[in-house]
DNA sequence: ATATTTGCAAAGGCTTTGCAACCCC
DNA sequence: GGGGTTGCAAAGCCTTTGCAAATAT
């Protein structure tokens, strides 16, 4: 199934319409990097307004189709596990580049033994490494 | 050695002065729950003006003595591993309460080991978890 | 005494909102 | 056709900045 078909899916499933702007801002979030949403609005101005965009986003986070990276400062956008799959990131604190860290199994079963063993019910976490890129070490 | 006495030690030893702002703020955050920017100016108001909060968080950050906390959508602040130990995070996504997981040492050498087997030379990470707490689920 | 820090007020950015026009089902 | 969605423009926040007065060493 195309990742298209698959977000028509969510939104139909949710009562919520497939719309050509939120074609467009998934398109622009699908197969790369984690955007900011000044980048985001910049991309698609004249497709879409700004408004617009952060609507988009407003309700795809919602859905949970997209989720916030937190990069210390701001935020990136980035969609979520449903599409590209679970994964971390590491961030260079020095030229600001953001990489996907593969999740291991064996991390990821710590994690949640380590939040199970509390009195939250745990439903999904991010881990955010910061440290140096091969370039800038 | 009082935690003022660590944060006048660390302050000058990078060259800053150890102002009567500086104090307010830090005590503000002292043995507190993480907290958000309005709400510090909030706190401080009457005594710190708005901008001089802002400065001195950011060269808090700078020197290491606060760090931010991603929530989701905004931000909170809190004194670093150095004033009050390593440890991650339980979001209620509910309620929006955020409680402390202590660091598990098992846990950290593997985070330590998987961000090690990459490129990059790793510093620190931030590990937040959503979920529901005890009250909400 | 001198360099740093602070308050005030204003500017700058980013995000949200109201409403009429438009689009999707 | 009718409810949901979008563009536009304006309002609302949050954050940063310039500069003179106050403060720390």
């Amino acid at each position: 199934m195309s990742e298209l078909q698959n977000l028509k899916a969510v939104l139909q499933n949710k009562g919520q319409n497939f719309t050509r702007s939120r074609r467009l801002v998934f398109e622009a979030l699908l197969g790369g990097k984690p955007k900011t949403m000044a980048e985001l609005v910049a991309e698609l101005s004249g497709s879409i307004d700004r408004a617009s965009v952060y609507r988009t986003v407003e309700i795809f986070e919602k859905l949970g189709i997209v989720h916030r990276v937190n990069t210390g400062w701001k935020y990136k956008l980035e969609l979520s596990d449903m599409f590209i799959g679970h994964h971390h990131h590491l961030h260079c604190s020095k030229c600001g580049k953001i990489e996907s860290l593969p999740a291991n199994p064996m991390l990821e079963t710590m994690i949640d033994k380590v939040a199970a063993s509390t009195d939250f019910s745990p439903r999904h976490h991010q881990l955010e490494v910061y440290g140096l890129c091969s370039s800038c070490s």
